[in-house]
RNA sequence: CGCGGAGUGGAGCAGUCCGGUAGCUCGUCGGGCUCAUAACCCGAAGGUCGUAGGUUCAAAUCCUGCCUCCGCAACCA
């Protein structure tokens, strides 16, 4: 028996909002490893929680009246209230304003900072409004903010960095021989080649414009960022101490087995999480695996689109067993999966009603008919000889087992429910091959007729067993129809590649439908119905949009240093090697000069040529994409996330000034 | 030439490393069965394996060019 501790995490949710199904799938993958680890004997400790600082939380609970702590405690609620809905098995729920973590989180900081890894620099440097943050020069992106490209401004701030620049050879080595660290292997590469080898820039991980997170304990007029305050949710969760005084949580289930999270941010994992635990002297994970993405049909899911899915909704309609299934066995292992009301039906139907249920239903059905409803005595079975399709069936219920510990080791979730299902639809295939009910005919083929339905139950007990971690309920509602005698195996997950194990003798329950047939057409009829409304709440809240709040006061000065012109478009082309951008000839009254424009995506060309537009003349020229642009052309950015350029009065001569 | 992934019957995928009869689930059609939830079992139709070349006795698989889609990066002054 494997008493082996085994670690695994999901990333932390961001309390900015609730969560639709797709930020859902993660933490059910996540329980399905847990459970089976459990099954095969491993210590489990399963770890989840919430992300809860920073900027963007601060201002949602504004916009919303409330203290910043009062919408994450409610956020939490609703996260947490859906994992304990999809009953994930989760042995700590860590929240990173819990006052552990917020100590722990300091110590780090602190410790990094006094041996050297942490600096405090001072930039007279860039600084971008919108998303608050402060760069260093060598990492903006052509003088702009590398995170929202938006136009950056001299601001004098000090700040503290993490020293990522002295561990790039080291992190670049380990992460090549070990081949398995970053999973799957394309990611490794994007990583390596995108990030690592281009070579690491020192990561800015304070502010001092943000509020809501946790302060550094040597300079409280700054907060620590979010890297290393959410990442260390790893190790503080177990009681992590810095100086040494470990939590026994700590000693016994670090390094991590496994780090699950979306593939968008392997990079933080990958690269920051590691250096820092680098730099504490501590372990490193095992694993690091980034899944892919749940979309509803093609596209991302968005409040906007008015196609969010909520986890609470789907249970509500077809179960959390059901749910679960889908989620697990319809999501690739390495591309992204989509989800549609038609194939959550057609599977739930076809899979979970007819191969799975009926075969139950039928199985118990037969025993009640022709034994009472007891499983078959041992002695009535070993009269009758065993059959080719017996010892099949067996080899087949056997070396299931096997094969989903051996996907489930490579993270190939689908495919192993597929494997359990494919057992299931062995036993169905056995049940046409036998034909019991002819059996049932005759008086002389009763030890034919219980060794048959006596098959049928060992091939369904390993199916309910194995179900366990995907299904949890349902697993059990099948297993009660197969009463349990006991097997010789080295751990429960084991035990369930034995065929046999049934108890004789004992009631096999009532035969009742485990998944009732959903009738496609109505459902869908609702479901469309239900999503409509969606969607027009959603067009109802455009109407009355969130808006950016307004910015700090200035003075007519401030305002008069913008030279705002009226100018006209020349010519227009698009720019080769970008997606967004476009580049105007534009002439401002005095000369002809050269704009460049992130409005591809809106307007075409000719949309522009002719027209009168809005220049910001005196903005200090930069290249974009290796284009020299000179000023800027004003645009509404609408709520959508499209934008409008203002046109101007064809009657205004193109130069005159703006105030 | 920024990095990486993918193109296989109507749909979704496996097979490609290591060349040798193209496989699975769903759907369609036909048949069987009647224990069971209009369920279950069998069979059939349907694929120039993105495209053009090359290597080979033999290519979905190896090599080269090209096309298309996607992710990451870059990119909305």
């Amino acid at each position: 028996m494997n008493h082996q501790p085994y670690y695994l995490t999901t990333a932390i949710a961001y309390t900015s909002r609730k969560p639709h199904i797709g930020n859902t799938y993660e933490i059910v993958m996540t329980d399905a490893l847990a459970r089976f680890r459990r099954m095969q004997g491993y210590d489990v400790f399963f770890l989840t929680g919430t992300d809860e600082h920073g900027q963007k939380i601060e201002e949602i609970a504004n916009a919303a009246g409330i203290t910043p702590q009062a919408h994450v405690d409610k956020i939490a609620g609703e996260i947490r209230d859906i994992c304990d809905l999809l009953q994930t098995s989760y042995n700590k729920f860590i929240r990173t304003t819990d006052a552990e973590h917020t100590k722990t989180v300091q110590d780090i900081f602190q410790r990094l900072y006094e041996q050297g890894d942490i600096y405090k620099g001072e930039y007279v440097g860039k600084y971008c409004t919108p998303c608050e943050s402060f760069w260093t020069d060598s990492q903006l992106a052509d003088g702009k903010c590398p995170d929202c490209g938006r136009e950056v401004r001299d601001a004098k701030e000090e700040a503290y960095f993490l020293r990522l620049s002295k561990y790039q050879d080291w992190l670049e080595e380990y992460i090549e021989t070990h081949p398995d660290f970053i999973y799957p292997d394309s990611r490794k590469k994007e990583m390596l080649n995108n990030f690592i080898k281009p070579g690491l820039q020192d990561l800015c991980v304070s502010r001092t414009t943000v509020k809501w997170g946790i302060p550094v304990p040597f300079d409280p007029k700054h907060v620590i960022y979010i890297w290393i305050d959410a990442l260390s949710n790893y190790i503080t969760a177990l009681g992590y101490d810095v100086a040494g005084n470990h939590g026994e949580l700590y000693r016994k289930y670090w390094p991590a087995d496994v780090h699950i999270i979306g593939k968008d941010i392997v990079r933080f994992h990958s690269i920051y999480w590691i250096i820092m635990l680098k730099m504490l002297g501590q372990p490193l994970p095992k694993r690091i695996f980034g899944h892919p993405w749940m979309l509803f049909g093609e596209d991302k899911m968005s409040k906007s689109r008015g196609n969010v899915i909520y986890a609470d909704e789907l249970v509500a309609r077809f179960g959390v067993d059901a749910v679960r299934y889908y989620l697990l066995s319809e999501m690739p292992f390495a591309s992204d999966g989509s989800i549609t009301y038609e194939t959550m039906i057609e599977r739930f139907n076809s899979d979970l009603a007819n191969t799975l249920g009926n075969l139950v239903n039928r199985t118990v059905a037969m025993i009640n008919q022709n034994f009472e409803g007891k499983v078959p005595a041992a002695d009535l079975i070993a009269a009758a000889p065993a059959e080719d399709c017996d010892t099949d069936l067996q080899a087949v219920a056997e070396a299931t087992a096997p094969k989903v510990a051996e996907l489930l080791d490579a993270f190939h979730v689908s495919d192993a429910v597929n494997a359990v299902m494919d057992l299931a639809r062995r036993c169905n295939k056995y049940i046409d091959e036998t034909t019991p009910w002819t059996l049932a005919k005759k008086p002389e083929s009763k030890p034919r007729l219980a060794k048959v339905l006596y098959s049928l139950l060992c091939g369904i007990r390993c199916i309910g067993g194995l179900l366990k971690p995907f299904m949890p309920t349902a697993a059990v509602e099948i297993l009660k129809h197969v009463p349990e005698q006991g097997v010789d195996a080295e751990s429960e997950f084991a035990g369930y590649g034995v065929f046999g194990g049934v108890a004789y003798g004992e009631p096999v329950g009532e035969a009742k439908p485990l998944f009732v047939r959903i009738n496609a057409q109505q459902m869908i009829a609702e479901l469309q119905a239900m999503q409509e409304a969606a969607a027009q709440a959603a067009a109802v809240a455009e109407q009355t949009p969130e808006l950016e709040p307004f910015a700090e006061e200035i003075t007519i000065d401030t305002f008069a240093q913008s030279d705002l012109r009226v100018a006209e478009v020349l010519s227009c082309e698009k720019v080769k090697k970008s997606s967004k951008l476009l580049c105007l000839q534009l002439f401002d009254g005095v000369a002809r000069r050269q704009v460049v424009s992130g409005i591809a995506k809106w307007y075409a060309p000719e949309d522009l040529v002719g027209k009168k537009v809005l220049l910001v003349a005196n903005l200090k020229p930069v290249k974009l994409c290796g284009v020299e642009s000179c000023g800027m052309i004003c645009a509404a950015d609408l709520s959508d996330g499209s934008c409008k350029v203002l046109f101007m009065d064809d009657a205004i001569p193109a130069g005159s000034r703006i105030h």
